[in-house]
DNA sequence: ATATCATTTCCATATCCTTGGAAATATCGA
DNA sequence: TCGATATTTCCAAGGATATGGAAATGATAT
């Protein structure tokens, strides 16, 4: 996964309504939810939850699929995993993140 | 960790140059890089890392200490954990996040 | 004390993001 | 076909973020 992707991914969960809407999907499992129960549970005008949506699409976290003219929702583990990935592999120590509970001296350097 | 507190994290990590910077006090270890070698190993105008800099400060994910005229920067790797334990928890589904693995590329892991 | 260097704050500008009503599109049922 | 329903696109505010020059702050050595 390069930066950009990451980024991306990142920007589309770094908001609170689309955040909402993603751990919901997480909670709704495989088959997802249908855009207009999305929109009622969590009380967003259509238009809104339709914008968060295709955000959460275009960085590949969520995918959707048709029903007739229901729209479901779901969410595209491999990709969540793929940005944990990222950033256990690229912010954290490697692996390190797990085992120091981060508690640094102070130290010179130049 | 609260929704809110993790929105804030993950905006602070979903922009380039603030990635780049947390990437780099990353590699740079506990002791840090000062706020001059930051702005010169990304090109970045003072004022501009400053501010990235008091971002990535305010959402928890790095730490500030000053010595003499300098101020370094390090990471907070206590607190990047944490953000990672909230999308494990909240965004995957639990456990099952890393059982769903992507079959694209997993090719580096550590 | 003063010149110098490191960093931050101030501020204006440009750009991007979010919101939601209204119109457009698509599907279904009768 | 018509009318109701589901969802998206269009669009226009309003708000939030990013950028970087210039001035302000803080620290050091001489």
């Amino acid at each position: 996964m390069k930066p950009a992707q990451a980024v991306k991914a990142l920007a589309a969960l770094a908001q609170d309504t689309r955040l909402a809407v993603f751990r919901l999907l997480v909670q709704a499992g495989p088959e997802g939810l249908a855009a207009g129960v999305i929109s009622a549970k969590l009380k967003l005008p259509a238009a809104t939850a339709s914008f968060h949506l295709a955000q959460l699409a275009s960085a590949g976290l969520v995918k959707s699929r048709s029903e007739g003219r229901f729209v479901f929702y779901s969410v595209e583990l491999a990709r969540m995993n793929e940005v944990l990935s990222y950033l256990t592999e690229n912010c954290c120590g490697g692996a390190a993140c797990e085992v120091a509970p981060a508690r640094a001296r102070t130290a010179k350097a130049a």
